[in-house]
DNA sequence: CATGAATGAGTGTTCATTCAT
DNA sequence: TATGAATGAACACTCATTCAT
């Protein structure tokens, strides 16, 4: 570390790669596709604009692997999360959601969302690949835990296919929030409290459980 | 040649500019900022590229003005809706969902926040424009009814600065849904099916409300 | 002409493709496809590298079109010139190869053989097009006349599929003797007195007539 | 790992350079010199992309060095044939041709003067070369030749510096046709009968022998 | 007002060359 | 010697912007 002062490159073939999709998971979070420039990218990962031909045959390529790269990781590990069988149902979802909502909020992992919304209309492989393994496996977890959380009595029976993305879009739009307008805003919404009041909404509604007698339905909400 | 024989080309000059916005407006949704070219714009449009340049100075003004264009007819009409002081809030609060929900996954409208996603970190004053006047005063105006159905025991007492965009999160996932991934996969959703979902959720929330007796809370679920 | 000094440019839509391809030709014909910049190209032809590719798609599309547009004419007028059907057959060739010789001697013509022999590797099509329009066209119209001339009793019988490319080998030599080699050697050769030559010994070949008696047939060399 | 069981890469290091020209020269008759990768060179040598500049300078070194080392052998060969004192002038031109076109028509070798006359333009110095020592070289041979011959009366007198290049056009075309335009077309030119054509032409000429009596002198061609 | 030919700065990509190992 | 990872200069091509008509 002293001594050897410049060496003008050092070889390191196997670290190179996750190196330069960090780099690149910063340059293209900050710009998107087109406005990132790979000069940038190369200046980020401490190489020179022609290594990263080394590694990614283009441009789109270095693109694609980053959204892999910073998902795949991750879709593991909340899969493994919830299928957990024993236990209350609530608390293994309220949990799921709360490390989702945590990692979404406080890392760079949120900016994922935001750049496949930029960029599914220009690259189409890329937005069936984010469905299918992230938008339906998150989905289909989510709608497993509803189904299996209503079957147990824990939950009230909703079509569990639909109440997925509602349970969802909580989580998207933290880490939208987080990624996209809050750097642009003085106002911030503190993740953890942000949290509670969605599981509180979530999991007890927002109506008053009225002590009276009857209610009559309301404009087509039901109340239990 | 003769009196009046090209009223092909005899556009009111004062139509122009809605038109343009409107051809940008397809054409920015569909590639997003960089990826639009001004020549396709124009093709849209029916006029010659040059010709944008009499009305907007450059392609980042037309874009904002797509933007702003799209944007301002709609958050009147939303604020309306919710300003009614009469009658249930739970209904109003429904209805003026119900509307939302509809015109996001039903109109190039739902193509505006997947924009403003995409492009913010290259336009901070776009990004400011839209948190202020759309996103500060959308969630404004569900937390005030928030606060009103909580004043009036219509509502649980939750913070409504923190349960707007929870209440808002769908309708982001909605519009999105429409506007960026539904186009790349099989899979739909029913707009109207997903919205009684996500209202019945939000009013009534998950959990079954219990018969029996004592329920004890179980990892921070508050029960009523 | 005199007045309005620097118009940055004037419309000339109609002359400039012509123009371009004649600054092409000059640039491709002195360093090849590949070493020849479009910046020269344009810099030739008076215009931006951009106005290129308002005329052209690509490149390649240039060179092929140089190639094209620069053999076309000549291709006509080279055919008319040999079918003529009247008069000595040894005339008609005669002149007609002096005039191909006279050609492709002292116009950038010459250059064109230069350029697909590079070339024909890298560019399938441009070599077949010009196999097809220019090569086999050129010896199709030789073979015809030496076979007109042998049924007319003028020349003696020679397989003229064969014999054509003889006739035209000369041609070709000096084509690239004057674009290829001439630039870099003080030996030069008189396009007039080589055709002088060419044409004598085509006609009444190399061995001398023999007054005297017998003469043995040496290594297949056929002596009338 | 014992003792010697790594003999793969143990080449003679003298036998280096001769494979790697021996590559070369495949890689740039096939694309020529710019589009020719030393990464491909490399690979054909089986050695490794630095080791090319063990043993050249740079690519122009290479390139230059191909078109020496292909061409030196066969000048001195082509050289002794033809300075045979011996014997009818005849025979030794007509063997000596022959040797020529057999070998531009059959060996790599055909793809140096289709090299050569790509890059002249970009290499004044090879251009040099190749005009010295394999054009003039060659050229002078034949003008000494024809001259031997007119002066023993075997050959009519013509002038000796434009004949040769006459006599060595049909080898030429015959060396680019096998290596340019042959591989684009189906049309191929037997090199054998093409050779007894060219030798017959040259020797006796194109015009029938007259059995009648006198031949008046048309359009130049002077008759026997 | 409208046009569209012309511009030229900007960037992705290639590849000969270098040099630590 | 030999390697091949790394470099960076070079260049084709794009497209927002200008402006003579």
């Amino acid at each position: 570390m002293a001594a050897r002062s410049k060496p003008r490159w050092r070889r390191r073939k196997d670290a190179r790669p996750a190196e330069i999709v960090a780099a690149a998971l910063e340059a293209f979070a900050a710009r998107g596709f087109a406005a990132t420039r790979l000069d940038d990218v190369a200046k980020r990962a401490g190489i020179s604009k022609g290594t990263l031909y080394l590694y990614f045959r283009n441009k789109e390529d270095l693109f694609k692997a980053v959204v892999r790269e910073a998902l795949l990781p991750n879709l593991a590990r909340a899969e493994a999360r919830l299928s957990a069988e024993k236990g209350e149902t609530a608390t293994h979802l309220r949990e799921a959601l709360h490390g989702l909502v945590t990692v979404v909020a406080t890392t760079r992992l949120g900016a994922i969302p935001k750049l496949v919304i930029a960029e599914a209309g220009n690259f189409p492989d890329l937005a069936k690949f984010y469905v299918e393994e992230v938008v339906n496996r998150g989905l289909g977890m989510f709608a497993k835990v509803l189904a299996r959380g209503a079957a147990r009595g824990e939950f009230r029976a909703v079509d569990p296919a639909l109440a997925a993305p509602v349970l969802a879009a909580p989580i998207l739009l933290i880490a939208l929030w987080k990624n996209v307008l809050e750097p642009h805003t003085p106002r911030t919404i503190d993740a953890q409290r942000f949290f509670d009041v969605y599981a509180d909404v979530l999991f007890n509604g927002l109506l008053a459980k009225m002590p009276g007698p009857r209610r009559t339905r309301v404009s087509g909400i039901r109340n239990a």
